[in-house]
DNA sequence: TTGCCGACCGACCGCTCGGTCGGGTATAAA
DNA sequence: TTTATACCCGACCGAGCGGTCGGTCGGCAA
């Protein structure tokens, strides 16, 4: 028996096997008496826990991301040298990425799926949204003051961003092909150490002011 | 009238709109009567040119990556140092994907919705996976090239090139968000040409063996 | 005991999905 | 003229979709 389970947290079983089923087959790829059956409960009961699909849809993309945030806005907000804040903040990413596994896959899916919903402004996706913001805000005032203190190179703090959600986010979403090129699970704790290595020590050679630049085309 | 396209090429029109479609909306977010409507055809006919909607997902996916590999292959078989070698690779794989704005995004749900079809090996994949697996290789043989020759640092070839699958296909498969974050179209002259320019620069910074390490932690 | 309420359910609705079928039309070889 | 072929179409099918509806059940307060 799961009494507990179903009495108590629907809502949130609900949740939970709507993220894992968002992440590996998107918003269109999922069907709500799939969602129902796995959370074990009937179809007609999610109405009762969610106004439609697009609002089960966004509540999870909200969770995930409110997750995320809780843990780095923090991070970004304490002190030190720009590298080692930027160095807390890949290892803080990395860390809720992949101790998650589905969470990297939902997020950079629903960048894809935004645009699906595009004609309308779609209320429901509000929270999520400012909950990205702000992270992105914050990432982009680390990488702006590293740069005007001196502390990195001159890079563009936009570009860099971006580059960042491709290193951190991209890499624990890209599933069995990025297993089959790494040659193992992307989320053991080995293969998570080493791609926090990996990560950082490209930026503290690439992106800090220190080292001279041999450009030779 | 648009008689020479429908008597001529409608496999090649099809193509063409489904590969926007698919690009945008992904398999299961695109229907067979809008790919045929939009390919101004009814929609049996589509069955007269692919034998099912999964032949056609996978007819779009491997055209696309043939157009990209058809540059990437002679561009890394090229001579030249390792880095001059890597430029030049960035910059293939750069103005591929910015030539044709939904092909990154295709690839790059691609590697998702693979897990989608999971259960069974899927004939229609073999020519698209063949076509992926060539420039993968070839560019990890190019970069354990550089390391074991001493130009380039002692990464991992693997994450290097998950790292810039990141840089590139992402970027240009970021949409609405990445536009929003750079402020501007991704897909401009000027923004494609600082995209090389940042992802080049960090990889000078990052990867060449030249530099210092200044680790701190 | 009565009445209410949150949680849940099966049956159903209108609609769209991928795919099939039989047939129509134009060109061109025989 | 007949036959073959390539191309295209409207009508249709079973299945599944998101969502609604009426109703059941157990707990709880008055």
């Amino acid at each position: 028996m799961t009494d507990e389970a179903q009495s108590a947290g629907s809502r949130e079983k609900i949740l939970e096997v709507a993220e894992a089923l968002f992440a590996r087959r998107g918003f269109a790829g999922v069907g709500l008496r799939e969602v129902a059956e796995t959370a074990g409960l009937g179809k007609s009961s999610l109405f009762h826990h969610f106004r439609s699909k697009v609002q089960l849809y966004f509540d999870v993309l909200g969770r995930a991301l409110g997750r995320i945030e809780a843990r780095l806005l923090p991070t970004l907000a304490g002190g030190g040298e720009p590298m080692a804040r930027l160095d807390r903040a890949v290892d803080t990413m990395i860390d809720s990425l992949a101790e998650q596994p589905a969470t990297a896959r939902l997020l950079l899916r629903s960048i894809f799926e935004d645009d699906d919903f595009a004609p309308d402004p779609i209320p429901e996706a509000e929270p999520a949204e400012r909950a990205l913001e702000a992270m992105i805000a914050g990432l982009e005032a680390l990488l702006r003051d590293g740069v005007t203190c001196g502390a990195f190179r001159p890079v563009s703090a936009r570009h860099m961003v971006q580059t960042l959600i491709g290193a951190t986010v991209y890499h624990f979403a890209s599933g069995d092909f990025g297993e089959q090129l790494v040659g193992g699970s992307l989320f053991s704790a080995d293969e998570v150490r080493r791609r926090k290595d990996e990560v950082k020590s490209l930026l503290h050679h690439g992106l800090a002011a220190t080292a001279p630049v041999p450009t030779g085309g």
